[in-house]
DNA sequence: AAAGTTCAGTGACTTTAGTCATGTATTTTA
DNA sequence: TAAAATACATGACTAAAGTCACTGAACTTT
């Protein structure tokens, strides 16, 4: 579907540091590094589409992916975004079942692609990266919980709020109080991660700006108040 | 907190069929069961709460368990309903952190305990079990996946009728078209799982009664028209 | 069995957020 | 660079669902 490059042997690869395949054995670096298809993909290209079958994981090694479920109404439900270090689309596979969601590039990528066998004989055969593995899902379980509480307990300026906190955390330069999220998002796709229509997204942000708690600068949003966010963000604000 | 009894031993418990402890090399099996710790469980004990260290491993062998967490409203979000031969509270133990969420009883309960250093053992040295407790993990993600967007996407109406039609296929008895959901949740505890108001769950159950979906009698709900709940839990009904 | 408590149900009202319509920027593409 | 396509923005309206207040029913407790 893409071009693929030259690939850079995972043994070298400067986004493993933030991986699951950190510390993972020699050996299995080089079973993956051996197997797998380094591609590069555009802003708006699909991984893979929901109710397929898994062929095997992808490894984000830069650029911006989202996986998300087309809900019943037509709208996209943004369940997360990955970038450099994350894997994309293995619980699927692990679990031996069709994708349970669609993943399509956000911002111009490089991907990995390990095929099936590959990772999961690697996943059979080194149990520490199993026991990290399960690890990771287990918090993300925790993760999750606490999406699906904040959907339906808090209201959409809540919800906006924390989704603007949570992108300074993964996306934010500058840090400290005032930060700029370098991330080129939509206001279709900010309402797709709150679970919103995008007209409330616009006029909320704008209210945002009004209060002073952002900064709208053409498509960037700067997080000016972090900390007037974060007592909105929460019920008693 | 609960009364001790005197204890069935895994190897003969008819609950573990339904659990991932159903195939455990007979050895690992012995060694939970001499640690385990059987206890009954009275309608609201608590199991864990929220941000409390996990302990070990709960095995329920009888009678109902909601795990849920409380938002900042004060309101119980029900992440989900625990009954024979499900575990609760392992995702916590093994993400190693404290309780994402709380446990209490709704129905009379008899249950397992599990220390965490026996569970943590037998999951290290039985890959076949952590190769099935990962699976699950990564199933149950997907099943996160689906409650998240049906939070964000559907109308209450519609989570409530697919709620109700959750209900029927974990507590269901008679099947087919007509079912009653045989578990006894207050009008409360259903406006927890749907994840809105108790008033509208009252009067969208009256609406449905209305409408020959469902029919109330006393504290029990009997599902008339499964096909019919179907359509109105989809969008377009 | 009386009193207390929890639970179910209803009405009136308010707020929130979705939808539709339309207009203006801003990118893309031809 | 003009035309087309997206994306952003705003107003008006509607519908959905939350809140508050109260009543009556059904359990518990003593």
């Amino acid at each position: 579907m893409s071009n693929p490059v030259k690939s850079t042997p995972c043994e070298l690869c400067l986004s493993r540091k933030f991986s699951m395949f950190s510390d993972l054995a020699e050996e299995h670096l080089c079973t993956i590094s051996d197997s797998k298809n380094f591609i590069s993909h555009k802003k708006g290209q699909i991984l893979y589409y929901e109710n397929t079958k898994p062929l095997g994981v992808f490894c984000v090694n830069s650029g911006v992916v989202k996986i998300f479920k087309t809900a019943s109404n037509g709208k996209e439900q943004i369940i997360r975004l990955a970038k450099k270090g994350d894997f994309v689309g293995y619980t699927s596979l692990i679990g031996e079942e069709a994708y349970t969601t669609s993943a399509t590039i956000v911002e111009d990528a490089s991907i990995c692609f390990v095929p099936k066998e590959v990772f999961l004989k690697v996943l059979a055969e080194d149990n520490n990266f199993h026991r990290r593995l399960t690890q990771a899902l287990c918090q993300d379980m925790g993760v999750m919980e606490n999406k699906l509480t904040d959907a339906t307990q808090k209201s959409i300026r809540e919800r906006l709020a924390l989704a603007l906190l949570k992108l300074g955390d993964g996306y934010g330069v500058d840090g400290g109080d005032k930060q700029r999220l370098d991330i080129a998002l939509t206001r279709e796709e900010i309402a797709g991660i709150v679970g919103t229509a995008t007209e409330t997204v616009i006029r909320l942000l704008s209210e945002f700006k009004k209060d002073k708690l952002i900064d709208l600068q053409g498509k960037k949003i700067i997080l000016l108040d972090r900390k007037g966010l974060a007592r909105l963000s929460d019920f008693y604000g």
